[in-house]
Formats: C-alpha cells, structure tokens, sequence
DNA sequence: CCCACGCTTGCCATCGATGGCAACGGCGCG
DNA sequence: CGCGCCGTTGCCATCGATGGCAAGCGTGGG
C-alpha cells in the first residue's frame, strides 16, 4: 500500500503534468474536462490527499485560527470553544486551541506559537497582564479579544454588556418589590468583576435605594466561600433577595439556600448552570450566551481577514433573562 | 519594523550563510562560540522566530498531536482535553483539539484533516460507529484511545474500569446494610453505560440480593428524565439508596431528592460535578479521573513514539471513592 | 495562406528550514 | 616540509504544492 501519495505521483500516473495536477485539485476552470476526469480518477484511486504543511508553507497562510482562553476547562469557555469551533468549520477554517492556564508567560509563548504557525487570525481571551507587546507582534494578523478587553491593545473585542446585565438582574428584582438586596460576586479585579459590581450599585442608586456595605459581599472566589457568605447574610436581617454575580458564586449560593431552607428568598444569578432548571425553584438566571460569543467572534474575525481595513469595533451580546422562578418570588 | 525575518536574513546579516544559521539554531556542536555568539546576537535583534510549518514540512512530521473528543463543552472531556493539554506541553507537544460533535461523518473527516497536517500522534475518543476504516488510515501514525474502545480498530486503550467502579459503589452501599438500592443511568447503548449497568447487576448478584426491575431505570439520557425517574422511584416501596451512573444522572437524581425533602436517602454518584461537595450532605462519587486518564493517554502516546514496536495494551485508571456523606447514610 | 488569438498544458522557481557533501584552513605528525 | 585529519563553514538539493510565464496546438479571420 502506498503509504502516502503526493501530487507528483498523481501527476505521473494520469499521464500530466504536476501544474495540471494542481489545477485539477484547485478547481481550475482551464483544465480540459477530459484531463480532468482522469485526474481525478488516478486522486481517488490513490487516495491522495493533499498535505496541508506544504500548502500553508506556500501559500504563507493556513486555514486555521489560532484560539486562546484560560482553560477549555472552565464550563463557560468550554462552551464558547465549542461555538467557536462549530462557526468556524461552517467557514471552512481549523482552529487551533491553547489554555493559557492563567499564566501570562504562557499564554505569551502560546500566542507566539501560533504565530509561527503562520494562523490566519487569533481569538484571544486575554488575561489580566498588560498586551501591549502584541501590538507589534501581531504583524498583519488580526485579532479578536473575547469577553475582556486586553490592557494596551487595541482590537476587535466580543462581549456581553457586564454593567447593563446586572443592571437589568436589579431591575427585575425591584419589580417584584425587593428592596434589600444581597450581593455575592468574586474580586472585583478583573474587569467584568468590577463592571458587574458597578452596575449593581448604580442601579440601586438610581432608584434611590441605599445598599448597605454588610449586603455586599464582592469576595468569593469559590462556591465554598459564597455559601459562607450567604449563610452569614441569612443569619441577621436577611434579604429578600440574592443576586449571584457569577455562576461558581451560584453554585454556592444555592446550596446554601436549601440548606437553610430558605427557598423563599428571591435570586438572580449571573450565568447559568447544569442543575438550574431541574431544582424547585428553577433558578432564574442571566444567561451568558457561550454560543452567540463564539460565534459572533468568529464573525468578527472573518470580516476581518476579509477586509483588514475595517475599523475596530466592540460588539455587546446582548444577555437573556431566563425566569425560572427563583427571580419571581416576592418580596 | 521587520513585519517577519526568516533564516536567510539572520544569516545574511550575521555574514554567515544559512547553513550556519541553521546549525546555531538547532544547537549543532559544530560551531566556533564566536560564531555562534555573532549569529544568536542577531537572531535577537531581528525577532526571529522560526517557520513551524516550514520546519515541519522539511521534517516529515510535526510535533503536534491531534485529539479528537465528542465535544469539549461536556464538563468530563473538557477536563481531560485540559489535562492532555498541559501533559502534552510538558513532553513539548502541541495539541490540536477537534470536536466530532457525534457525528461520525464529520470525525472521519477531521481525523484525515488531522492527518493531512501530519500530526505525530492521534488520541481519539471514538463515537459508536465502526472504525475498520483508520486500521489502514493511520499509516505510521499511532493512535490511543480515550474512554472507550474503537470497534473494528487495534490499539491502545486507556480508561477506567466501569464495571469494577460501579462495583465498588454498590460494595460500599451494601457495607451500610442497605439491600433495596436503585440504579439511574442513561441508555446502555455505548459500552460505558452497558459495563456499568452490568456491574450494577453482577455485584448484587454476587451478594444473592435481588433486583426488581421496577428499581432499575437505565433510561435518563438527561436531568429531566432522571429526576423524573427518581420522583417515581420514591413514591412507593422508596429504595433506601441510590446509584446514579452518570452525572448527568446525578444533576436530576439530586434535586428530586432534595425537592422531596429526601435527603436521608443514600447516594453515590458516577462522575464528580459542580456542587457536590457545597450540597448538605456532600454528595459521594465514584470519581472519574480526567486529569489522570489524559495524562496517560498522553504518557502511552510519546511512549508508543518512541518505541513504536511497543505492544497494544489497555491502561486501566483506578478510580476513587469520594466519601462526602450521602453515600454513607445507613439503610 | 498566414497570422494571431485562445484554450491547455508544462517547465521552473519559490515558500523557509535543514541534511548531505565538500571545501577550506590550520595544525600535528611523520 | 608535506600529507592528512579535524574543526568549521558553505553550496545545493529537498520537502510538497502552487504561481508565473511561455510553448504547443487548433482554429477563424484578414
């Protein structure tokens, strides 16, 4: 069995030259229909598949993009990876996935990597660092920054409007006539953190309600510490409402809920999770739309490669708010 | 600024001939230190970085290793992709992720998209479907499985053992003393399903303790359906415990219970997820080990380079029982 | 009848890095 | 003093696919 066969030996067994072989496989209309037919006969026969290291090598270009995030682990970038990876094969491109694991120094030698690599484009979520050393190094090729803007570069960015999603988690939490709300979120230090926390704040200002410090608890980086934090919040002058401002918040503020048995108490959280809707109440959640960032990234990235020349945008995902109960209770 | 400079600059530059830059660059012996100290000093100032695809091409091979998992938005493989991620980073491989979405159509052909781009190794989770096909495809190129076998393909196999695992779940049950245990799984259509339900089976067997059919659903392919099977399990002759095989299982099973003020009701779960240890009581899982099985996948595979006369064999990761309380209720 | 134009096809160079082979220079040894 | 070896360096071909350029051939118009 030929264990590979090139472009030549297609060439030589139909009888052509190498260019005329070539012509076949790119669909070059100047190519006798006859000549055609053989070629393509003898690529079937010897199953030839072209190798792509050589196309890209001269070509100078490969049909792949290069994809950054912080870990295909995490269950949010999971799914914007798989979106990205759907939309992407739609348009006939590869994507080449790398987990910076949080670690500026990595993700530095990833986004070289890919460079070298010669990727046609790069859809980044960036970390907290600073980026102005991809300013220069990203040549000619385009990138797109998903769900954060990076510090220093500047470029298309995908992203869900932070401030005006928890905004509208308030609103609907007024509406059913919350005045004491709680809110649990994780260190404000990165920025959507701290957009989100903001738009908690504003908006309760705006109606002119004031919001006690010991109702804020914008220190749970994990499921342990926000159930901590909610059990300590029930224990004295309670709220009549939690807002979670990010799902492994939720996945401790739940908990703590039924445990404490206190499914009465009204909550909104910030991206949704696997039990949300199979637990009494549902919980009613801001719903992070993974799939429509991906996508709407890929989008970006393709125009771009289209026509460089576009201007940098951002584009805001707009979020839903899908009711399932536990934002409806009264107050 | 130099958008890009390759090898032949950095020679001409440095006054030696590319050759010469070459061997610096590949840390070939056969180098005065001045020289070499001339051309590295250059190498610097012009930001080279070599051409991986040209490397590649003039190579043969890349060393990049593909991976091929159902999707990686399921909370399980993109845990293991993660794993084999940094594993792979550490023997300096690359990973080139693809999803087949379950369609056997498109793993067939992203695997020989794989191929085509000369990947060193491949590390498929296959779907259901027959594999004759790649026994002749992969050419040299060698492929380990993860999680479960290929029909129809020889070769290595690394996973966990879940007929032993589902026994030892209903071991530590039957160590409480309950005796009348419900099994929740999905349908036994993939072999991981049909091992588990069949260690299920077995092992009460083997304690000469009967099985209605009534307290076996191996029908929930979701939450849904699994915290509806659980509701109806409970409403009359409730089991005193609980085998959910599967997390998303789990994601049903829990809830219902606790809807239904149950949880006095053991439990041992298949798989760990988000808030099983947040619950009251922690909910005790049989623990799939992803970062193990990709880290030995990834082990087995830069093995199997190196020697590829090694023998085909099955790796059988242990699996551990996280005691969190559910599953040690008493009957 | 010849030229020119158009449709096909082929030769050769190229993309960037690297291996084979050889040349070059210096030095030690006979 | 000369030969040969070793350390160092360079020229050229190669990996596989593809673009530029031009030749070959057939035909229609002047």
């Amino acid at each position: 069995m030929s264990s590979k066969s090139i472009l030549r030996d297609v060439a030589r067994t139909a009888g052509v030259s190498l260019r005329t072989a070539s012509r076949v496989l790119n669909n070059d209309p100047n190519v006798a229909a006859a000549t055609r037919d053989r070629v393509q006969t003898v690529m079937r026969d010897l199953r030839y598949t072209p190798d792509l290291v050589a196309r890209s090598l001269r070509a100078g270009k490969d049909a792949t993009i290069g994809l950054v995030v912080e870990s295909v682990a995490d269950p949010f970038f999971s799914e914007v990876v798989a979106a990205i990876e759907l939309a992407a094969s739609e348009s006939l491109n590869s994507v080449f996935i790398a987990s910076t694991l949080g670690d500026p120094a990595r993700e530095r030698d990833l986004i070289g990597q890919l460079f070298q690599r010669r990727v046609s484009g790069l859809l980044l979520t960036p970390t907290a660092s600073d980026h102005g050393w991809l300013q220069g190094a990203t040549g000619t090729t385009p990138v797109v920054l998903i769900d954060r803007p990076a510090p220093g570069l500047d470029a298309d960015l995908v992203a869900i409007d932070d401030h005006a999603a928890t905004a509208a988690a308030v609103e609907h939490l007024l509406a059913s006539g919350h005045r004491r709300i709680a809110y649990v979120g994780d260190y404000p230090n990165v920025l959507t953190s701290r957009e989100r926390l903001a738009g908690f704040r504003e908006t309760m200002a705006a109606h002119g309600i004031p919001v006690p410090p010991e109702l804020v608890r914008a220190d749970c980086p994990n499921p342990r510490a926000a159930a901590e934090a909610t059990r300590a919040l029930l224990s004295e002058q309670a709220p009549t409402a939690f807002i979670s401002a990010a799902t492994r918040c939720s996945l401790g503020v739940v908990p703590a809920l039924h445990a404490g048995h206190r499914t009465d108490v009204a909550l909104v959280g910030f991206g949704d999770f696997a039990m949300a809707d199979t637990l009494q109440p549902g919980i009613t959640v801001i719903d992070h739309p993974a799939e429509a960032i991906g996508r709407a990234a890929v989008e970006r990235l393709v125009a771009r490669l289209a026509d460089p020349s576009l201007p940098v945008t951002t584009t805001r995902i707009p979020v839903a708010l899908i009711k399932r109960g536990s934002g409806e209770l009264p107050a």
